[in-house]
Parts: C-alpha cells; structure tokens; sequence
DNA sequence: CTAATCAGTTGGAATGATTCCAAGTTGCAA
DNA sequence: TTGCAACTTGGAATCATTCCAACTGATTAG
C-alpha cells in the first residue's frame, strides 16, 4: 500500500526539484511515494498501476514526465536491462544491479569503492566516465527481495 | 568495404553454427562478414546495410534471425545502452564498453581477470551470475576508434 | 478582482525497434 | 521426384516510449 509521503521525505523532494527548477505536484508526489514505498524496481508500467491506486486519474503520460525530471533532478536512477521496459530505483549508493532470470526481478548489489576505483582503472588515458553501470543476469536463490526502507 | 570471409574464418563460423544445431547459410556467411571487418559496433539496421552492399536481396528480418543465430551460438555479444538500438560485437574476450557522448560511438575496454574478480566477489552468497555487463559513459578524447583486425 | 502567463497534466496519435507470421525457397534424404 | 526441415522474406503486429495540442491551475501584472 501507498503511503503518503512524511515530512523529511516531501522536504527532501522539494528542495530537489527546486534546485532543478521543477515544481512539487500532486502528480510527483505520488508518483515519488510509489518509488520509495516499495524498492522493487518497477517499470512505468507499474509505477503507473500503483499511483492510480492513490490518484485515479493520473495519465501515463505523466508518470513518464515525473519520472523524467526525477533523473534530471537526480532523484532517481533509471535501470535498463537488454530492451526490457526501463525500470527505475531510489537507490543514489553507488550499486550493481542483478537480475534474476527466472523471475525477472531485480535486486541491488552494494558497491565497494575500492572496486569502483578498480573499475575506474581499466579506462585508459582519454576515456572519462561520469557514469558506470554494472549488470550481473544469472540465477538467485533468494526468493524475496532484500527488505528496504 | 565488405570481404569475403578467408577459410579460417568461415571454418570458425561453420563450426560454431554446427554446434549449436545450425547451418552455414550465405546470407549467415555474408552478416558474419559485416561484423568481423569492421568490428565498430553496427546497429542492426547498419548492418543490414553493409550486407545489402554485398548480397542486395537480403531482407532486415534475415539480419535480425542471424544476429540472434550468432548470438545464441556464442559468436557476438549484443551490447545494449539504456534504450538505444541494440548493437553487435563480435568481440568475444570479456571487456567493458565506453560509449561516447558526443558521438555514440562505442569502444571496447579491455577487462584483467583481477578486475573481473573483484567484481564477482561483490554477489552476496546465493546470487549466481554467468554474465555481467559494464559500461562506461561520458567523453573520450580519442577521436579515432581504436584499430581492430 | 480580472487577465495574462507559464509550468504541468492529459489523452491520443505517432514513432521506431523488434517480433511475429504465413508464404516462398533451398538443399538434402528417402 | 517427392517430402521434409531449416532458412529466408515482406509485411503486419507489438509495445515501450515520445510527441503534440488542448486543458488546468497557480501565480503575477495591471
């Protein structure tokens, strides 16, 4: 179920999107209490199912505008695996991504930063990264996701 | 401009495709071509242009069956970023990718096997994974792609 | 208190990569 | 030569995403 947003949550969206220059809406309100209320991974898709749950009339339309600006804004991390439907995370620690084949579902695999720097190292003169994105795709045994916030 | 593929090559190919239950066909032998002479990460519509230069009937869904032939053979890497048509690499050895900004040219950064480890020895016990994928993103100051056979 | 403006929202149409499908082709085997 | 099975082909269908023009709502200027 969605809750709504408390008040460090909101604050914390705010001055986000304020610093972007974006306006907090009804609409991005909702759409940012789906993502932080259940860390699955979701496709638009789904974030879209759930706010209707909170906000009947809201439009596909506008949850891809919301979740647009959220990775503008630095809110949120879009994950992308091969060409399935882009899914999005509130998960800012820099982290991997795995996959679990059967189920599709996605998991988040902490980052150390040593290994970070080693990835770093493999770039050669010339080559410079703001943006690293690591996918494991294999099998897990773990049924349920990790518990999160 | 697009060879023929020498003995060795067609032998390699041949071999790979019988293994995994498939034949050599000429349409199979003339996209295998367009990947190995210029290994610079063609979209499939690009390649389906490279073969069409050499064998001018070849339809795109033909291109698409024998990408997703090589790739179940083991023979080419899909490379994916975010949502961009898929690219091929018939670049077999484990790398990372660099894709450039500016340009969306993609480049192949060799991977050490320590590299490789460390990042295998971040799965918590139970994630078992038999491929990862990385990629870099942001601004090479190489203009040049770097040269391949 | 209006009017004007401007960002945000909405539904539906358009886009574009990919997949699907049914018909045609080819090479080999009985 | 017939039959079969794999492969190829063109076009239609799919589906995530983007685009667009009209609508809404809040804020500012007169």
């Amino acid at each position: 179920m969605i809750q709504n947003l408390n008040e460090h949550e909101r604050e914390k969206l705010m001055a986000s999107l304020n610093k972007g220059g974006q306006k907090l809406t009804p609409q991005r309100e909702a759409v940012f209490s789906v993502l932080i209320s259940k860390r699955d991974h979701p496709t638009v898709d789904e974030v879209f199912q759930r706010a209707r749950e909170t906000m009947p009339g809201m439009s596909l339309a506008t949850v891809y505008n919301c979740l647009e600006t959220f990775v503008a804004c630095g809110l949120v991390r879009q994950v992308n695996h091969e060409r399935e439907p882009t899914r999005y995370c509130p998960n800012l620690a820099p982290h991997a991504h795995f996959r679990d084949q059967a189920t599709g579902r996605v998991h988040d695999i902490e980052l150390p930063p040593e290994v970070l720097n080693s990835l770093r190292s493999i770039l050669p003169p010339g080559f410079n990264s703001e943006v690293i994105e690591i996918s494991f795709h294999g099998q897990a045994s773990t049924t349920e996701p990790p518990p999160h916030a």
